[in-house]
DNA sequence: CGAGCGTTTGAAATCGGTCAACAGCAGTGG
DNA sequence: CCACTGCTGTTGACCGATTTCAAACGCTCG
C-alpha cells in the first residue's frame, strides 16, 4: 500500500494543537503563517503503510499529525532493529538528511497523518527565522539524547530493566500530551517491542506475566495499565536519582 | 584535570587538513575566514581530561583537531555506556542543544584537542551562509545514522559480529583520514570497548584471542592489525551485500 | 466457524556473564 | 638495575539470564 497524499488547507500549523511538540515553538503568530504556507501537504497512512523507505531520496522531513509509527533499521541478512516509536509532533525523515537518502523505514504502526516539510523550502525558512532554526537544531540534538538512552538501555540494562524503562518512557510521552501516564494502548506487537528492546518477544511475554504477577502492571491483550510506577522505576536504575532527590 | 585554553592565531580552518570532515565542506573560500573568525579559541586535553560533562551549560559546540575522545552516558546508580569513540574532524557536544546541558561526558583518550566553535555566534553564522547550515544539518543527521548502526549492533548482532563490525568501522573511519586501514592502534581499553558494544571485557579479550587464533587479526597489546577484512566483513551480517554487489 | 496470526508458557540449550587466578607491562623508588 | 606495586589484559571454570525450540491457547476477521 503506498502512502495517499492530501491537501487540506485547513488543518494549519497555526491551529495545530501539537505546535507545542512540534516545529512552532517559540515563533510569533506571524512567522507560524509562514510555516503554514511551507506545510501545505499532509500524508495519510493506513496501517502497515510506509512513510518513507531506506533508499528513497529524501526531499521532505514529516511532522507526525496523528497516530503513531515505527522506524526500523535492516541488514542485508534480513535481520532488523526497530530504531523507534514515534508519537504526534515528533518529526520523522531527520536521518536522511545526511546523505539525502532515508536510512531507514517509518510504517505505520496504526492509520495515521504526517505533515510534509518540503527539506530545501525549510531550510531556506530556518536561515530567515532564528527561532525557527533554534527549533529545528534542538528537535535533532534530542533526538540524539533519545538514541543514547536507548543505546544505554540496550548496552547496560537487563531485560526486565529495559522493559520498565519502556513503559515508563511511553508514560512520560503520553502523559505530555494529555493523555493517561497510567493506561495506554500498546500499538506495536511483542515482537516489535523485543526488537525495539534488543530482546526476544518471548522474553516480553513472559516479563509482562511477571511484572503482573508481581502488582507492578496489568495487561490484557495490548491495553495495558501501570499500577506501581515507583516498583517500575526502581527497576530501570533511575530509582536512586530519586532517590537522592527526596533526600534534598 | 582541567583543560586548557588556548588562542593561537595560527591553526586556521582555512589551512585544516581536516575541513573536509569538518564544518567548512564546501565552503568558499571568503566564507571559510568567517568562520577562521568565529572559532579562534582551542582546547588541549591531556588524556583522561574532560572536554565537557554531563550537565555542564552548553555554550559552544567542538570540533575535533588531534587526539580522540569518548562520550560516555552515565545512569545514576553508577553504571555508564560508552555512546562513541570520536576522531579529529568529528563534532562534539551535539546532545546538548536540545536543552543546553550537554547530556553526556567526553573524556580523552590520549592527548587532543578540540577547536571551540561558540554556539550562539555559529547559529547566526549558519543562517548566513547556506552551505554552512546545510553541513550542520548533514552533520546531525549522520550523527543520528551512526547511533542507529550502533543500536542495530547492539540489538541484533551477537558479541562476536560487534565486535568484528567496531574493527571495521574504526578501519573506515581512520582510512578516511588517511591512515593505514588494515593496522591501528586501539586508544581505549578492553573494558572501554566492552562498554560500547554492550559486552564485557572479558568477553572482549576471548573473542580477540578468538579472532587471532582464526587468522582474522593479529593483534599485541592495544596494536591491531585486520588480516582478513572479509572474513570479519562476513561475521558482521552485511556480508550478503557485498556479495550481492559482487554479483551486479 | 475455521484459518491464521499473535501470544503465552514450558523445557532444554547456550551465549555471555561472573568470579577468580594469574600474567605482562609500566612506572616508582630504593 | 632490580624489586615492588598497580593496572590492564588473559584465561579457566562455573553459573545464569535469555534464547531457542515446541506446543497450546485465544483473538480477530473473513
Amino acid at each position: 500500500m503506498n502512502p495517499i497524499a492530501t491537501s487540506k488547507p485547513a488543518n494549519k500549523c497555526s491551529t495545530c494543537v501539537l505546535g507545542q511538540f512540534c516545529l512552532p515553538v517559540g515563533l510569533s503568530v506571524e512567522e507560524v503563517d509562514r510555516i503554514d504556507s511551507l506545510v501545505t501537504e499532509r500524508v495519510r497512512l493506513k496501517k502497515g503503510d510506509a512513510l518513507y523507505r531506506q533508499g528513497d531520496t529524501l526531499s521532505a522531513v514529516y511532522g507526525i499529525k496523528f497516530g503513531s509509527l515505527k522506524t526500523e533499521y535492516a541488514l542485508p541478512d534480513g535481520r532488523e532493529q526497530i530504531t523507534g516509536f514515534h508519537l504526534p509532533g515528533e518529526m520523522l525523515g531527520l536521518d536522511g538528511i545526511g546523505n539525502n537518502q532515508y536510512q531507514s523505514n517509518a510504517i505505520a504502526l496504526e492509520d495515521s497523518e504526517a505533515c510534509v516539510v518540503k527539506f530545501n523550502e525549510f531550510e531556506t525558512l530556518a536561515r530567515q527565522i532564528p527561532s525557527l532554526q533554534q527549533q529545528f537544531h534542538r528537535i535533532l540534538s534530542k533526538e540524539l539524547t533519545q538514541d543514547q538512552r536507548h543505546l544505554l538501555s540496550l548496552g547496560s540494562l537487563r531485560a526486565e530493566e529495559r522493559l520498565a524503562s519502556f513503559l515508563l518512557n511511553f508514560s512520560d510521552r503520553l502523559a505530555a500530551r494529555g493523555y493517561s501516564p497510567s493506561e495506554y494502548h500498546l500499538r506495536m506487537s511483542r515482537e516489535e517491542i523485543g526488537s525495539y528492546l534488543g530482546i526476544q518477544l518471548e522474553t516480553v511475554s513472559r516479563l509482562f506475566s511477571r511484572f503482573s504477577e508481581s502488582g507492578l502492571i496489568q495487561i490484557k491483550q495490548r491495553h495495558i495499565k501501570l499500577i506501581d510506577m515507583n516498583g517500575l522505576l526502581e527497576l530501570t536504575g533511575k530509582s536512586s536519582a530519586i532517590h537522592c532527590a527526596a533526600h534534598t
